[in-house]
DNA sequence: GTTGAAAAGTGCTGCGA
DNA sequence: TCGCAGCACTTTTCAAC
């Protein structure tokens, strides 16, 4: 279970991020190893869980999502995550939800058409859900970095 | 540039958005079109800038990287944005940056190693950047929710 | 714009070292 | 355990509707 990721699978790992959609046989000749030795390995690496997946990447604001929003939800009792959890996994606006240390109990990361959807997200829909006290909203202007971590 | 797109469209990217390995033949079938107008779309799609490619799913915490935090950051003056960033984007840590309203002036999600690594990034990395007056950070002790927006 | 089939290229599995 | 080769499959392209 804990195996110890090697150089080769790192550094497929690292070319595979930037592009899915390279084809193995030309990662193995840039790595001069053969076409079933990547596949191996990604198959070991599926099993091991390291990789989940593939996801197809699409734009939001070019299908009218234009509006992203960082979410701190204070709840009335720490006790009530699980139960505000299930709740909030019920809004197709969140798209991250998390539990955090600091002045927050949980911290969403949230999708809408335009300002009046976001208010109709937080209003009608967030702060509705039982033990949320109050939240505050941060609207992202411009994002300015999107990535994944570097494996090193 | 502003093409609406169809109710075909969305169809193929929800399908597409659950499982990008699946054969545009199979969602072909299920759609009852033809592979060749799958192809087609999709095309149109990626031009259109809807989609921005595949991405592959690598889970931070089974390559070493245990911990997920954000950093509020506070800059001296807003108009060190711009270069703030430049820097910024020079930290491999930082996987998502956002100019957002509210208390702070820059939001940022981090990867790291371990405690140790979040220090380093905080005091020898991102505090060190011109105008960055300090920071306020939010650890993830649990990702809740994780997934894209659904396209209605 | 869509369809259907043919061509090119890729991923997968069994065998050998 | 790793590398090589054949088979099945998918993507892509193209002419015709």
């Amino acid at each position: 279970m804990n195996y110890e990721i090697d150089k080769l699978d790192k550094q497929i790992l690292t070319m595979l991020m930037q592009d899915v959609t390279r084809p193995y046989t030309d990662i193995a000749k840039e790595l001069s190893v053969s076409g079933g030795t990547i596949h191996v390995r990604m198959k070991k690496l599926n099993e091991l869980g390291v990789v989940k997946g593939s996801q197809l990447l699409v734009n939001p604001t070019a299908v009218g999502y234009d509006i992203c929003a960082f979410i701190g939800v204070f709840l009335e009792k720490g006790s009530e995550y699980k139960e505000a959890v299930a709740q909030m996994r019920q809004i197709p606006e969140i798209v991250e939800l998390h539990y955090t240390t600091g002045s927050y109990s949980m911290f969403a990361k949230i999708i809408c058409r335009d300002t009046q959807h976001l208010r109709e997200t937080l209003n009608e829909k967030m702060q509705t859900i039982p033990g949320v006290q109050r939240t505050e909203t941060f609207i992202s202007l411009e994002e300015s970095i999107n990535r994944q971590v570097a494996i090193i």
